[in-house]
DNA sequence: GCGCACCTCATGGAAATCCATGCATCGCAA
DNA sequence: TTGCGATGCATGGATTTCCATGAGGTGCGC
């Protein structure tokens, strides 16, 4: 493992176990940040490498679960809990809304490091999938207006003929903008771009042609 | 809401429980099937309609979180547990492998009630999309060797002389083939056979065509 | 004003697809 | 044995797609 290749941040008030948890992970070649409170994590500027929030659910200024449910909509680590005074409605809550696991103190350190290998080994997947889906996305926003109309059509199977009418614009500058629509999203193939389209959720526009197109 | 159109399991070996819930849901107008051991529930011919099994972590043959395991791989309806002496690690191990809730005696009745309700239209939803899949899975079926070999190929996107080429047969007959794979799909379009391809998991076989195919 | 990006359209030929008709072989089951 | 389904191939025409070339109009920013 190279360093700087992923880090764990730990968000816990209490001083010693913060310390405890850093010689812990280094002790294990991992990187810690530490941090003493809720707001302090959210602040704080974060590396962008995959990563895993080790989160106490006592904590002075947000509560740990509520932590979890702010930073719920954006791209965020997967956390793994530690409390002392856990309850059972707390842990379900946390693991229903994606918490990776939920750890009592005191817990064994093999259960931790397990914990968080397994959180750091999903957040390297999951970037992987966003960083890819990105690259689908800035090339979807790199489409011209026209284009980006022209796409849902393509490919919801409707042939050109139909997707131009559809537009109210001839056949043949619908496939030029189909031709630049395949070029700009590096599809190999209408089958690609039909995936892609898939990958980026753009709804298809009740495909017709072909088979029992009967009124 | 008609009846007999979804069914609530109950397992649980508390007698005055099983007794007591079935009452409660049929004041809520939901049938419900109740029996004292998880061999009980295992063995018992299930309706096939929307269900929901509402489990008892503390039973006298198998644990709860062991029939859930038991039946994991299987299509079972979503799970609610209950339990009057619940500890966190079984809550947790329990809603990471699936379990819609995880409820603790004495809970309200409206918590049971709630989660029985997401239960229900959760498997409403999962069996809608089985049934769903279950259609072009049997397809696929009804296709013919050949016509399983076209598949793959023609959504990879290949030219109908590429993919006969790669079949080593004459691109006439891969046309074919690939007209019956349509109609016995029943897909409208090519875009259409692609999202088909998606839902069933076929795997593409390197796409090539257009787009910087030199060697 | 000028350039540039975007949208529009036409022509024409090459390539690919779609479709129908006809036919042959093989293996298996009624 | 007869029949049927699966597989294979050919011809030919209609349709569609692919691609290149050429060209006009609009709107926006420098």
């Amino acid at each position: 493992m190279r360093e700087g290749e992923h880090v764990v941040f730990v968000v816990d008030d209490d001083a010693r176990i913060r310390e405890a948890l850093g010689e812990l992970l280094a002790s294990h070649g991992i990187e810690a940040s530490t941090f003493g409170s809720a707001r302090a994590y959210i602040e704080a500027p974060k590396p962008d490498v995959p990563a895993c929030l080790v989160l106490d659910v006592e904590l002075p200024d947000i509560n740990g679960l509520d932590l979890q449910r702010q930073i719920a909509d954006g791209d965020h680590p997967p956390i793994v809990f530690i409390t002392g005074h856990g309850d059972i409605p707390s842990s379900v809550r946390a693991i229903k809304h994606g918490a990776l696991d939920f750890l009592t103190k005191p817990f064994s350190e093999a259960d931790l490091m397990a914990a968080i290998h397994a959180a750091l080994a999903l957040d390297r997947a999951t970037r992987s999938a966003r960083a890819e889906l990105g690259v689908l996305k800035q090339r979807y926003l790199d489409l011209t207006p026209r284009e980006r109309d022209v796409l849902p059509l393509v490919v919801s199977g409707l042939l050109n003929k139909q997707a131009a009418a559809e537009l109210g614009i001839s056949e043949v500058t619908l496939q030029i903008h189909r031709r630049n629509v395949m070029q700009k999203m590096a599809a190999a193939s209408l089958a690609d771009l039909v995936r892609i389209a898939e990958r980026l959720e753009i709804p298809i526009t009740r495909s017709r042609r072909q088979g029992g197109n009967a009124t």
